[in-house]
DNA sequence: TTTATTTCATAACGACCATTATAAAACACT
DNA sequence: AGTGTTTTATAATGGTCGTTATGAAATAAA
């Protein structure tokens, strides 16, 4: 029982994450985020809690909505098949939108003050998941054979996110589709194999 | 004639350049800021101008004191002595001091509210130009025979500036040196040389 | 010693921040 | 129709933001 709500949730916080994607947390005002949503304030607390609690849902919505490359890449068959995959998605991913390029992992909260300090944890924590999955799945393919014993996975993993990390400062400075490919392009000239050489 | 200023205009400066590095350019207050130097706000106003001139001269301390390592890279015999250089002068700077970690530059303003745009903007610049010196010399070493004619030289400017803003994220993030020296490690792995193979 | 000038410390300014109190409007159930 | 509940819109909260007005303190020249 009681009154409807008038706004789609889903839309809402889809907006909201357009705005913090912009913006990053603590450059998003609730004036920023009443105007893109077409909520008024106390219906977005009531309804996602405070703005930390609004920004994680973001968050969350960008994991699922918009890293689906990211699984996809993990189950390719060889290591540089996944870093392909990655680059790529992120180069895409980074200037699909316009009007808020970059990563929002990256761009949401890298340095800010000392009250965004649980935000700018929460999306470390984010990267070092990445991270982790991707140390996993080179250890696995250096199991396999596909990646050299002198291989080092966990390195492999940092290079990787610090390329994409990169990639993502420089979409947020205008940078176009066709120079991050370039970006990726080098950074898998280097990819360790197995293979024989020619 | 009149009263003599009892600070330091450079240890105020540099003490506001800490500050700027470490929560970046709005995430840092005039509270912060007056408690670092030790100078009264209208001290500062006076001495520097308002925030902007005031982050833009920190900018130039930077450049000045900090990126020494940039020109000394360039300086460098060969294109890969170039990257090594400049991916061990920043693994070392963005870790040297634990309270401000990362890089300046990138730390500085990635993204923010718009009144925050010209100094987003001036960060740009500033990569700009360390992107276009190191396209410079690239281009020199394909002349000088030290990269091969097939190299693509913004590419691989591009390329290393992407893993330097990436090893700042990480840095940010409470990587240590040795973390970042191994993504450095694996950056040259790719290097294009003219080098006879074994 | 007076005078002009510069810097100092204190405190105020309006604007915006995130958050919420309030009450009218819309709904479900009796 | 009436009652209880939820959402709505308006507007106010205290706090902090960057910036500056104000007058006392300190210095150099007259």
């Amino acid at each position: 029982m009681g009154r409807r709500r008038e706004f789609d949730l889903d839309q809402a916080l889809e907006a909201a994450l357009c705005v913090f994607w912009r913006k990053g947390y603590e450059g998003a005002s609730y004036n920023d985020l009443t105007q893109a949503t077409g909520v008024e304030r106390p219906a977005l607390y009531s309804a996602f809690g405070n703005k930390e609690a609004l920004f994680l849902r973001a968050l969350e919505r960008y994991e699922e909505q918009q890293l689906g490359f990211f699984p996809e890449a993990l189950a390719q068959p060889t290591s540089r098949d996944v870093a392909e995959h990655i680059l790529r998605g992120v180069a895409e991913l980074n200037t699909r939108h316009p009007e808020h390029s970059g990563c929002f992992i990256v761009n949401g909260a890298l340095a800010g003050s000392d009250e965004s300090e649980p935000v700018r944890q929460a999306l470390i924590a984010a990267r070092a998941k990445g991270e982790a999955r991707l140390r996993e799945r080179f250890e696995r393919a250096q199991q396999e054979g596909d990646l050299p014993a002198s291989a080092n996975c966990a390195a492999l993993a940092a290079f990787l996110m610090a390329v994409t990390h990169g990639m993502a400062v420089q979409a947020k400075a205008g940078f176009g589709r066709e120079a991050l490919e370039a970006v990726a392009d080098q950074a898998l000239a280097a990819w360790p194999t197995n293979a024989e050489p020619l």
